[in-house]
DNA sequence: GACGATACGGAACGCACGCCCCGGTTGGCA
DNA sequence: TGCCAACCGGGGCGTGCGTTCCGTATCGTC
């Protein structure tokens, strides 16, 4: 490759994650391209496609929380609260991990796999009501996320969907 | 008004209830407009826009709901408990709910005020955590209600939230 | 320094959607 | 029944966005 197409690739994609991250998928390419200074016809020769960029922008960072998620724990509850925890603060700060895991994706099988273990782990000692199935998780994972990017205190929401997880209702 | 419009006008009100409440306010105008048997032009005659249409469909609804948030409870605990069920159980099989309390609107204000009231009665009966805020309980119903169109078990997602209200974590 | 391959930029295309316009039709009153 | 105002349908406009095309500029080699 070029070095100054090596150059564009860089910006292109600094561009991308400051962008992606303020303003999620949503925003134009075209504004993209534009802030890292090229048309957007440089951006297509690098991504074949909106998606593609949006994937490589992303992709390190959900595979790294998969990890995390996959990793044994002595404390199953608390490994599934750590993780939950983590998501929530990092969705706060960047608005692309939200679109990440909502938008469709090979990733997305990954993810709730590790999160099925992880909340299986959990429910086997106990931590966490049993009825719960995966799919709810991931669904409440999602709702709490987009609650986040509505201005919903951080910490008091968190701090519900975890002892919501824990039991069922007082009498 | 004639005959024919009026009747014309029952259609597309029928027609983007159907629409509205299966794909929320996404749906192209013209496919409600295909839906009611007539064109597009003939829906901007009854409506001026998208959103009044969305709004003669929805604004009774939320209105009543508004209403049963404001009434009298002699155990405010149940009846904020009590709300937020119905809310979810409406928002469950209509998803035009769901957006209409997500869009701007006038009719927004007089919900947060309403909840707000319910929300400091429940506080003040013990019934539900002292820090919590209106807008902390605004995003987490938003939150509760998308997490619901994702696929969420409506039972388990509502008792994880209602049990969430009450009190903190268990150490 | 010249030349070919490579990359650039931005104008242009296709598409979807909200919204408007106008020639034709229909309803209801005289 | 005839007439006119009200109304209808759908083609068309403007906009925003993802994507593509192509004439031009730039890089790296001989």
């Amino acid at each position: 490759m070029r070095a100054d197409a090596a150059r564009n690739r860089e910006k292109v994609l600094s561009a991308a994650r400051e962008l992606f991250a303020e303003q999620g998928f949503d925003v134009p390419l075209d504004e993209i391209a534009a802030r890292a200074g090229v048309g957007p016809g440089t951006v297509y020769r690098h991504f074949p496609t909106k998606q593609a960029l949006f994937q490589a922008v992303t992709e390190a960072r959900v595979r790294t929380m998969i990890e995390s998620a996959a990793a044994p724990a002595d404390d199953p509850g608390a490994a599934l609260f750590a993780f939950l925890t983590r998501m929530a603060g990092e969705a706060a700060a960047k608005r692309d991990l939200t679109d990440a895991i909502t938008l469709p994706s090979e990733l997305l099988d990954d993810l709730h796999r590790a999160l099925g273990g992880l909340l299986h782990r959990a429910q086997g000692a106990g931590a966490v009501r049993a009825d719960l199935t995966t799919g709810d998780l991931v669904a409440l994972m999602k709702g709490m996320l987009r609650s986040l990017h509505e201005g919903a205190n951080p910490g008091v929401l968190l701090e519900i969907v975890l002892s919501g997880l824990q039991s069922s209702r007082k009498p």
